[in-house]
DNA sequence: TGACATTGACTGACCAGTCAGTCATATATG
DNA sequence: CATATATGACTGACTGGTCAGTCAATGTCA
């Protein structure tokens, strides 16, 4: 019953469709068979779902958060979802590994910085405070913090995907600070969540209390690297 | 459609709730009457329920959390619950403004210490650790980062109640640390959460990663704080 | 007895996940 | 090149179950 005509399609589902229809054949030019148009737009779906689930997912939560918004705000069809993901948690779960995971490639630190280990710190810091804390990502981690215990394969997933190999990191430059006699507290090696803690804390901050007490993460940090190197000659 | 999930129903509507009906009637003194045995039955009841209330909504958070089960486990039947509070939010607002206050005590660090500023955060991170990372009052400190966004009025009233006043008084005692001479970056005085950073990974750790990797809490203290003061001379 | 407290079955809304059907596109054929 | 057929991405109404909040009936106390 109540057939729907033709303009179905057009009606709320297009958006993404025609112009993804319109670069592709302007990307495409004659010679070889560039990635099919069918695949293509399923990917550009794929992605339109996980931006809407991204928006949702952060504003209300896991629990709260209704899978026909996400499909309306990424006009798409609720069961074109489940096309792409198998149920609501692994849509969430495709959202940490998106959003999260391609970071720690830009957090981790080098392995032999070029520089002094402070100067490589602060460009983490600095890095951490541009991308994670004030943008929409330190919601999701928040949310994490939030959900995770109830959720423990995300909380499983992220321990392992981010938090083992970032500790691991900073514990590496840790004990290049140490080795260099940059940092005169050799325990700290022991405990990288220490460098981390005042990040986390602004990321936190910023999404709780930033409207009764607005926080410069950037000084902040700066400060905590004066606690681990001693007082910064210049600024 | 776009119809508000149902968890913000009564939406910003939930101001303060006329909660304390049954405590007041209970309380009041002016005729010869004790406590009435109506009365304390209530008062017990709303107790119950609170209490239940807790661990529910600790377990689940807020969407997630089952007012059969609340009731169920305070042993009332769920009618009883809407004699005492408007609605679910009521409750949950309720419920964290009750649960904050015993926590004030346990957080606030002490204004004037005896012994030495190290001696006293010491103190004060072994309070920490013993009556907050390690018991449900960590996961009340969660639920918070996690429902606050959602829940204005309760991020607001924690911040007045527990953080602003907590963060005062420990700016005085990193300025009672500068002025005594124990602590050398002045700074520190301007980003108090600092000094509590570690303390609030602790929670977090505790509640999401404690068993990929069980974490000393009160040793990374220590080394946090050796970071602050120097390193120690003695443990 | 009358006033108030309590109950729990019930309602109405809500929503994750399903699936039979549609249709644009790709491929095969003339 | 034009037409026929096959494919599978996509749709959205529907189901089965859940749960917040209500209220008529049933206690219980002063």
């Amino acid at each position: 019953m109540s057939k729907i005509p033709r303009e179905r399609r057009s009606s709320a589902a297009t958006r993404l469709t025609q112009t993804a229809a319109a670069d592709e054949r302007a990307a495409a030019p004659g010679t070889a068979r560039p990635a099919s148009n069918r695949a293509e737009r399923a990917a550009e779906r794929r992605e339109a779902i996980v931006a809407a689930a991204f928006d949702e997912f952060i504003a209300r939560g896991f629990a709260a958060t209704r899978l026909d918004d996400v499909a309306r705000r990424a006009g798409v069809a609720k069961g074109t979802i489940y096309l792409h993901f198998k149920d609501k948690e692994a849509l969430f779960e495709e959202l940490v590994r998106t959003a999260i995971v391609p970071l720690i490639a830009r957090l981790a630190p080098p392995e032999q910085p070029a520089g002094s280990v402070r100067e490589a710190l602060e460009r983490f810091a600095f890095t951490l405070i541009q991308e994670v804390a004030t943008t929409r990502r330190g919601d999701l981690v928040r949310l994490i913090v939030a959900e995770g215990p109830r959720f423990p394969a995300i909380a499983d997933f992220y321990y392992r995907e981010v938090v083992s190999r970032g500790l691991a990191a900073m514990r590496g430059l840790i004990q290049l600070g140490i080795a260099r006699g940059e940092i005169r507290v050799p325990d700290l090696a022991n405990y990288p969540q220490i460098v981390v803690a005042p990040a986390m804390i602004a990321v936190i901050w910023k999404s709780l209390f930033e409207r009764h007490a607005p926080l410069d993460a950037m000084a902040m940090l700066r400060v905590h690297l004066d606690l681990i190197f001693g007082e910064r000659s210049a600024s």
